[in-house]
RNA sequence: GGUCUGGUGGCCGAGUGGCUAGGCUCAGCUCUGCAAAAGCUGCUACAGCGGUUCGAAUCCGCUCCAGACCUCCA
């Protein structure tokens, strides 16, 4: 970060131009094209800060947290906006308009921003554990009530909001005669209209298909603002619109959430922006995760089919048979394609902590292996490599990657037991190969290994031991090397005999 | 009811017209003092019924089944 470098000859990676990406609005696998390369700009819908993250949100933020590895990694600037929701949602089984947080704030007697700051904690430390990065700005709506007061008048100026007893509605049946209101989620306006029910305030809708910009507060309202229409806060929709405008541009090049976000959240929002900018649309790839299922079903709060991270971690939870650690999980997550569902389960989860498990100790063994120059034809990994580019390039099709990485396992092994003899370009090759897809762009990593005093300590008493057990071997003394293995076995170390020494692994 | 997604071998999960996905499990073999690890080999599937095609898991139609969304939800 030499300030008097001078700017750019940014130079993105050959195969930058090979991305497609699977976009929901087009429903088609588009070449990726930013608006102004190299820089991207990426929205993601962020959680709702009411609760604890559970792993369906882990999936999803998961999901754009490859996105952007790898848009990095293709050498793109990219501005990742991911914002907190710490205001207002109606609750889920009330119909009285009531504030989530405020909600939830009141029954355990606490201020809102209280709430607000410990699940946002929560939800931090959960996104550290899975390795998923910080976004480059991560904005809250309560941070920008201004803006979102400064949208809802355009709107209204523009003729598709309207106030009425100090809440502003967007007026979709007005919108929907020069645009294309359902374009995102194939929702056509008709059909949407037999479709009402009972919700607060539908009385002063126009349209029961209109949604609201602003909500007048009720007393029972701990979390409130003012406006030029009434005390209230901001509408369900309203803070995506506004925060990616603010930091991304009216149009901007790529918007993420879950599936279930499609209708109506995304929908509005690109209402809301169309509504108050014009007639640009806002955003160029819309990428949607699709659910985590648990035996089939969608995971979700109400459910009750839902564990906290922390639960899955640990296996307490009725549905887990054990605890998985958290890269154990994050490659399950990415054993399969972002956009089908994934289904949890004891076994599924089971295979994958045992396939990481063998990637993992290829990969370590990476650092060890020893060259071999001349003669032995080499595989090829150059086109090795050029493989893990093209999965990648086909939608973030990280299943396909780990196939790829799992062919290099086999190399690897091979050379390693002396079975193949590779020069030092082919291992460099093969740690480049690890170090860019493994590490950075699917943030695997060996978990516990973090090179501190106290592993490199246990390093060198696992070397006095294998000594003192391949003395025993060379004495044939059977029972010593096998009193030696067990015993570590039993403390989760497990001894790996080798045609050149002997390793070991930790539990 | 509407919109949409999906049904792949023992399990998970890629694959969109012809060529091995991959992982896990299981069986056999090699290596090994034994075991583990590793390697090799085998188990060769595509919901059903029609249609298009020289050829379909892949395209079209219908049927069945599952799930999501249509109400806050990643």
């Amino acid at each position: 970060m030499d300030s008097s470098t001078p700017p750019a000859e940014h130079t993105l990676s050959p195969y930058a131009g090979g991305l497609h990406i699977g976009n929901s609005l087009s429903r088609q696998k588009e070449q990726f094209t930013p608006f102004n390369a190299p820089y991207v700009g990426m929205y993601v819908c962020g959680p709702t800060v009411y609760s604890n993250v559970h792993l369906g949100n882990v999936r999803t933020f998961l999901t754009f947290d490859v996105v952007y590895r790898y848009l990095l990694h293709l050498g793109y600037k990219v501005r990742y906006v991911r914002n907190i929701t710490d205001v207002g949602h109606l609750t889920g089984d009330t119909d009285d308009g009531e504030d989530k947080i405020g909600k939830k704030a009141r029954l355990e007697n606490i201020e809102p921003m209280e709430v607000v700051q410990r699940y946002t904690n929560d939800f931090h430390d959960v996104m550290r554990v899975f390795h998923i990065l910080p976004p480059s700005i991560e904005p809250t709506a309560t941070g920008h009530i201004v803006e979102q007061i400064g949208m809802i008048a355009r709107i209204i100026e523009n003729g598709f909001g309207y106030e009425a007893n100090g809440s502003v509605y967007f007026d979709v049946r007005k919108y929907a005669e020069s645009h294309n209101y359902g374009e995102l989620s194939g929702r056509r306006i008709d059909e949407l209209q037999n479709q009402t029910r009972a919700l607060d305030g539908q009385d002063e809708k126009r349209d029961p298909l209109d949604f609201a910009l602003w909500k007048k507060a009720d007393s029972s309202h701990l979390m409130h603002w003012p406006s030029p229409w009434s005390e209230g806060f901001p509408g369900w929709h309203l803070e995506c619109s506004v925060m990616s405008t603010k930091y991304l541009g009216k149009s901007f090049d790529i918007h993420g959430g879950g599936m279930d976000l499609k209708f109506p959240h995304h929908e509005c929002e690109i209402a809301q922006n169309m509504g108050a900018h014009g007639p640009e649309q806002p955003v160029r790839y819309w990428i949607h995760g699709n659910m985590l299922t648990v035996n089939g079903r969608k995971m979700s709060k109400s459910e009750g089919n839902g564990f906290t991270p922390e639960e899955l971690i640990t296996g307490n939870h009725k549905l887990l048979e054990k605890g998985y650690s958290p890269m154990t999980v994050r490659f399950f997550m990415l054993q399969g394609h972002y956009a089908g569902t994934l289904d949890f389960s004891n076994p599924a989860l089971q295979a994958a902590e045992k396939g990481l498990e063998r990637l993992m100790s290829a990969w370590g063994l990476l650092e060890e292996l020893a060259p071999v120059e001349g003669g032995e034809p080499q595989p090829d990994l150059v086109a090795l490599r050029d493989r893990a580019y093209a999965a990648m390039n086909d939608d973030f099709n990280t299943p396909v990657l780990i196939a790829v990485l799992y062919d290099a396992v086999k190399v690897i092994n091979s050379v390693a037991s002396g079975r193949m003899g590779m020069d030092a370009a082919g291992i460099d090759a093969l740690r480049a190969l690890f170090q860019d897809f493994a590490h950075d762009i699917l943030g695997l990593d060996h978990e516990a290994s973090d090179g501190d005093a106290s592993t490199d300590r246990a390093d060198g008493l696992m070397e006095v031991l294998c000594a003192l057990r391949n003395e025993a071997k060379t004495n044939k003394d059977w029972a010593t090397a096998d009193l030696i293995r067990d015993q570590l076995a039993a403390r989760g170390v497990q001894i790996k005999d080798g045609k050149d020494g002997t390793s070991w692994t930790f539990d």
